[in-house]
Parts: structure tokens; sequence; C-alpha cells
DNA sequence: TGTCATGTATTATATATAGTACACATTAAG
DNA sequence: CTTAATGTGTACTATATATAATACATGACA
């Protein structure tokens, strides 16, 4: 599909340069999946994991997990419960924020922080 | 699941009231599926359908596509594309948003369509 | 009263998802 | 030099997803 394999075993290999435990075999290990698995993942072998295994492997090799998701084709469940809630909302925020430039997306961002309602 | 089957079937059933066209059958045969399944959706025997059927029920009932995708528990992979090509900036904006009275949503939504940036 | 349409029960199936298990060749380390 | 660790090839599997096909019982209607 993407570049999600070549994204992690380039990430991956970057850590090993200076830390030893980042073996495909001991990350594998830590995110709890056979090595022959995430071999077959990082040559995109195989689609991307699940959004579980995402998230470890986004822990354990430092990477924002919603990135990483996207990365796998998956937008994270949490944000997916929210829109689902209140589904005419968001739909049409989030289809007129298509077009916005990142700069008004994080005016909003702020604005919300800031309690500006 | 939820009571997506429910609610199809009693739409349907209102439908029908003023339009014989809206028998389980005939629905069926629009939507192109096969009776016994629509039944099935219809009863919650199996779980809701994919997105492409979900939509086609959503059209033939005069229904909102992205409410009724919720009810199915989906998010429609067209608002998925948007949050995955910028993946940082909407999942700050959605969890941020989590909170907010449906009033402070729609005046963004407002400002965002006077092309208040 | 027979035929037509309705909803449903049962069985089957193709494809996708998300991996495991094990063996093997290569490389690095003591 | 040999032991241990590394990445990978091959084969297999369990569960879920999304439906199709057929047959059947019941009710409407003409």
């Amino acid at each position: 599909m993407t570049h999600f394999g070549k994204h992690i075993r380039s990430r991956r290999e970057d850590l090993r340069k200076h830390d030893r435990r980042f073996s495909l075999r001991q990350v594998a290990q830590r995110i709890e999946v056979e090595p022959a698995y995430l071999s077959k993942i990082e040559r995109g072998d195989v689609a991307p994991p699940s959004e579980a295994t995402t998230l470890k492997l986004a822990r354990d090799l430092g990477e924002d997990q919603d990135v990483l998701l996207a990365l796998a084709g998956k937008v994270s469940s949490d944000l997916q419960e929210i829109i689902r809630k209140r589904p005419k909302l968001f739909a049409d925020l989030i289809r007129k924020m298509k077009e916005a430039p990142d700069h008004a997306i994080l005016r909003i961002v702020r604005e919300v922080r800031d309690g500006e309602w």
C-alpha cells in the first residue's frame, strides 16, 4: 500500500544506531508479534497491522500515534467514536475544514482551548 | 450491536404506509442485496452492512448518510481520508471539539463557511 | 380459492484480516 | 571459530466480513 513499512524500518534503523535494542526481533518481542510478521510488515509484504499493534509500534518507536495510524491507512477509533456521537456536526465541520490552511485550523484549536464559546 | 436494524425497519415501514415500493424485497432489489440479507440486517441478525450498502440504503430511504453510517458504527471513508492527510491537526481539532457544545461547533462551521481566515 | 407477494430460516461461501510457527541462511560478537 | 543473534521464506490458521442461493410459511387480493 503506502510506505508504512519503509517508514518504520528506517525509523527503527535510525534508533538502532544508538541502541541495540531496536533490532527487528527485539521490537517484535516488545510489541508482541512474531519477528517474521514484523519483517513482512516492514517490507510491505503484508498490509499494515491492526490498530492495537500499530499503537504499540508507535509507542516503541517514539512516533506520533495518529500519524502512524494515518500511514497505516486508519483513523484512531477514539476519534471515530467522537464523530459517530454527533455525525452531522462533525461531518460538516471536517468537510468544511478540508480546504482550510493549517494555520486556520490551528487558530480554531487555540480558540477552543482558550474556552472561547 | 446498536439499533441500526430497528431504525431502518421502522423507517422503511413508515415510508411504506404511503408507498408500496418500500417492501423489504423491493428495497433489497434497489440497493442490490438479497432480501434474506436485508431481512437479517433489519432484525439485527447480522452486523450492519458495508459502507457502500449502507450508503445505498440511506439514499433509498432518504436518510442522512453520515447519520446512518454512524448508526452502523462507521465513519465515512471520505472523512477518514481528510483526517489521514493531516492527522495531527485533525486529531487535535476533533479531540478538542469533543466537549464543545453543538452551538460552538456550528459557529465555527459558519465562520469557516464565511471564509474567515 | 388460487396466485402472488411478503418476510424469514437455513446453508454455504468468497475474501479479507491479523496474525503464528518453524526452519534456514547470514551476520556479529566473544 | 563457534555461538548467538539477526532478518526472512514458506506454510498454515482462526476469525470476521459481507454477502448469495434456495426454499418455505403466511397473508393479501382479485
